[in-house]
DNA sequence: GAGCGTCTACCGGTTCGAAG
DNA sequence: CTTCGAACCGGTAGACGCTC
């Protein structure tokens, strides 16, 4: 398993056999560039500015399947309080939102048809259940399709600025791809290190001396993916930080991100993070700026 | 408190379409 | 045709509420 996880530094123990879950790993789990907002029904009375509820609490109460299609839902725009986030049910992945759709607030009838399908059967079914997709009902589908563009909301933006994390690897990364671009670089790193331990060329440090782009970008008060160790304390002490965490997340104990985010300019379109990728000559600044603490 | 059902989080495999 | 990435799909684990 030579991919591990490129926020090892700030605790994340997860390796990788292959380069794809590596990558997808990074992607929802720390980074989180988009996330889904359900607003449907008993989902929109989920305020994420209060102290951290236990998981799956706000389900219980009477979700109104049949209310999905009604005028309430439209684009997330009730941003909650200290947080940022707006208020409703949050995911990290499109597949889980469409998962919740599915499961929590498919019309009663739609929901008759897929049994009815199901038992007969019939194609339907195959959709009816978990993830669905494919065949179904049309009407349906395609309201889902529409919900998943009206949910999708971006948090921040990947950094145009990078260097490889490789010792003695001079390597650098610009424009929108640049992150895309390190990932493969870097997997190649990993690779050729499983491959020939020997080889001192091919050691990738995340996060270390050599990784200060990433520590910059990932740290930077409209990112957050990691956050020095108490808010502050020791250079290098990094941990991680789950940005869609509520506030006063107490199962992982590291929710201080929403500090950072602006809840007050969210009037209108709901949008949560601006301008996060820096442009490198803002990115040197800053990496000297840290330097020289 | 045990057992059960519901729901979300996460993982790994599969499928499918686009690009080379 | 092959490779790659995005999305889909199915399964499992864990948390929680409800009932007995």
């Amino acid at each position: 398993r030579p991919f591990k996880c490129v926020f090892d530094f700030a605790g994340c123990t997860s390796v990788f056999a292959s380069k794809n879950e590596w990558k997808r790993h990074v992607t929802f789990q720390h980074l989180v560039l988009h996330y889904w907002v359900c607003q449907d029904g008993g989902c929109a009375e989920q305020s994420n500015s209060d102290a951290h509820l236990p998981r799956g609490k706000i389900h219980r109460t009477g979700l109104g399947a049949s209310t999905l299609l009604t005028p309430s839902h439209t684009t997330p725009t009730s941003a909650s309080g200290s947080t940022g986030l707006p208020n409703g049910s949050i995911f990290n992945r499109k597949d889980l939102y469409t998962q919740h759709l599915r499961r929590m607030h498919t019309p009663p009838n739609i929901k008759k048809s897929y049994k009815a399908a199901k038992e007969a059967g019939t194609t339907p079914a195959n959709s009816a259940s978990g993830g669905g997709g494919g065949g179904g009902i049309p009407e349906w589908e395609e309201r889902i399709k529409k919900l998943q563009q009206r949910a999708e909301i971006e948090r921040c933006k990947l950094p145009e600025y990078m260097t490889c994390p490789a010792a003695n690897c001079d390597q650098e990364f610009t424009g929108t791809e640049a992150w895309d671009q390190r990932m493969e670089h870097v997997a190649r790193h990993l690779d050729r290190a499983a491959n020939n331990k020997s080889s001192e060329a091919e050691v990738v440090n995340f996060g270390g001396e050599d990784d200060s782009t990433l520590v910059e970008w990932a740290s930077h008060p409209d990112v957050t993916v990691i956050q020095k160790r108490g808010g502050g304390g020791v250079t290098g002490e990094w941990e991680l930080n789950n940005p869609l965490e509520k506030r006063g997340g107490t199962h992982t104990g590291n929710s201080t991100h929403a500090q950072h985010m602006r809840a007050g300019e969210h009037q209108g379109e709901m949008v949560i993070m601006h301008n996060t990728h820096l442009p490198k000559e803002k990115m040197t600044e800053k990496i000297k700026t840290r330097l020289l603490w």
